[in-house]
DNA sequence: ACATATTTGCAATTATGTTGCAAATTTTAT
DNA sequence: ATAAAATTTGCAACATAATTGCAAATATGT
């Protein structure tokens, strides 16, 4: 079981240490995404501060996690499921945040729809995210 | 020409003060949207970092200004053109941010769109931010 | 002009993020 | 299996961003 994250680390060319299987165990098994605060947390005293931040900006970088940029604008983290290679990402799809429950949800299948701009702007990338209701928690 | 925003903040039924014609000043003749940062440039040693904090705050309420979620989860403000009431915001328009310049621009006039979710999910409010390079940038 | 209500600025506190460096751990080569 | 080289970690210090309580200052309604 581990021993496919393990791997993952391997094929990127990282090396296999405590906090970063730690870590990535997290987002196999988290619900949503989740915010630095939410691993430092979970890994209660276990991990330092910095070695999160400097194991998510890795993670980032080599294609394994990405960025969600919501409303409220924390910065929230998941599981790259396309095929996102180091230094370039393909995450082209709708995130949701869900208001009762704040989880945030990687809608993989959702892809953001082009939308036609005004003269003279040069789209590179497009970002969105829906606010509303999870399954689990529409009343 | 300042008689304008005095009745904006009245009719907002919010006092009228230095520090509030100023930033609210700020947002009129700002060529994009404004970071806490930028406001606090402007206003240099005039406005005191918390009063600007909390005139964003008490003018996000109001509806008088929407903020923004950027790619790079910084936090920018823009003056709400579409009818915004109080506690509850008409933004439902795409942003731009340009790569180069930095500057982040409010596509009034190019709506969000519609996206199918999955079985289950119920959508409240959609952002969507376009990152590239704005008219004045693309080469 | 005065009493009341609101807003401001200061100080203190908390949260968030970054950097340098020595110690610990992992990897590579033997 | 072991030692050297490379990488990663944790600590301390620092920088920035944001929040809160409270007294002084300012604005509003009569």
């Amino acid at each position: 079981m581990s021993e496919a994250i393990k791997d993952l680390l391997k094929k990127n060319h990282m090396s296999v240490t405590d906090s970063r299987l730690q870590i990535l165990d997290m987002f196999y098994h988290a619900p949503g995404a989740l915010a630095h605060a939410d691993i430092e947390k979970k890994a209660s005293d276990k991990i330092d501060r910095v070695t999160i931040y400097r194991t998510l900006q890795t993670f980032e970088e080599k294609g394994i996690i990405h960025t969600i940029p919501t409303a409220d604008n924390s910065v929230k983290y998941a599981l790259c499921k396309d095929r996102c290679e180091e230094g370039h990402h393909h995450d082209n799809h709708v995130h949701f945040v869900c208001d009762k429950c704040g989880k945030t949800i990687c809608l993989d299948d959702v892809h953001v729809p082009e939308v036609k701009l005004p003269k003279g702007f040069q789209p590179q990338q497009s970002n969105m995210v829906v606010n509303g209701f999870c399954s689990d928690c529409r009343s």
